[in-house]
DNA sequence: GTGAAGATCGCC
DNA sequence: GCGATCTTCACG
């Protein structure tokens, strides 16, 4: 991994985040991790590599964008309102997928965070592919389109769906989360497509992504 | 039971 | 810019 031409923006010195210096582990982040403030675990979600095992193929993909769900606070969280079917994972204990379906056609993956009783999530807005990417493609349209910038597409790439709501992502089976190297700049912006929230829930800045990364989706 | 809207995407 | 597509939830 090289400096690169990314001199982050402060010059205060030239020695990298800690996190970057760490030696990927394999092992789930563990729920500890998820415990703990959503804005926070959204922004530390970024760099990370999302692990899926589907029908004995491995495919990695290193998380570039985020969102930050904040539970009953926030108007623009599905479970803002009450407890429902749909948002009971929410509910329950950090570490855990929230997987649901959108426009009737796309699957989305959330982390569930804070601790158990408290609503709040992480959505993996998008990816880039380190690993298995030929099994990501197997099921994809041609035009050599890219396949994981996107929330609905990186569920299709990696096969997530129903199937793995609520699935407990501490645990290294079907699909978990590792640690790797934060990006060196990160941004952040408006949550995208959530017009019906409140004007403050709606313009708080809880999207984060790998700034400068081709991978991040083109917000709408 | 019914209807309206949706944390998106790809093509027109 | 628009339609696809179907589950969820509010309302009655």
């Amino acid at each position: 991994m090289t400096p690169s031409g990314l001199s982050s923006a402060s010059s205060t010195s030239t020695s990298a985040p800690a996190s970057a210096l760490l030696p990927h582990s394999p092992l789930p982040l563990p729920r500890d991790f998820y415990d703990r403030d959503t804005l926070q675990v959204a922004r530390d979600l970024l760099g990370c590599q999302l692990v899926r095992l589907h029908q004995g193929k491995l495919m990695i993909a290193q998380i570039v964008e985020t969102e930050a769900y904040r539970g009953s606070e926030d108007s623009a969280c599905h479970a803002h309102r009450r407890k429902t079917p749909r948002t009971e994972a929410m509910f329950g204990p950090p570490g855990h997928a929230y997987v649901y379906l959108v426009y009737g056609m796309h699957w989305l993956l959330n982390v569930v965070t804070q601790p158990e009783g408290n609503p709040c999530a992480v959505l993996i807005r998008a990816v880039e592919p380190v690993e298995g990417e030929d099994a990501m493609r197997a099921l994809r349209n041609a035009k050599g389109r890219q396949l994981c910038n996107g929330p609905g597409k990186l569920t299709r790439a990696l096969r997530v769906d129903k199937a793995l709501y609520g699935h407990d992502m501490t645990r290294s089976e079907q699909l978990w989360i590792t640690q790797a190297a934060a990006p060196a700049v990160i941004a952040s912006g408006p949550r995208v497509g959530i017009d019906y929230a409140q004007p403050a829930d709606r313009d708080a800045p809880w999207r984060l992504w790998h700034e400068g990364n081709p991978w991040v989706s083109r917000a709408r």
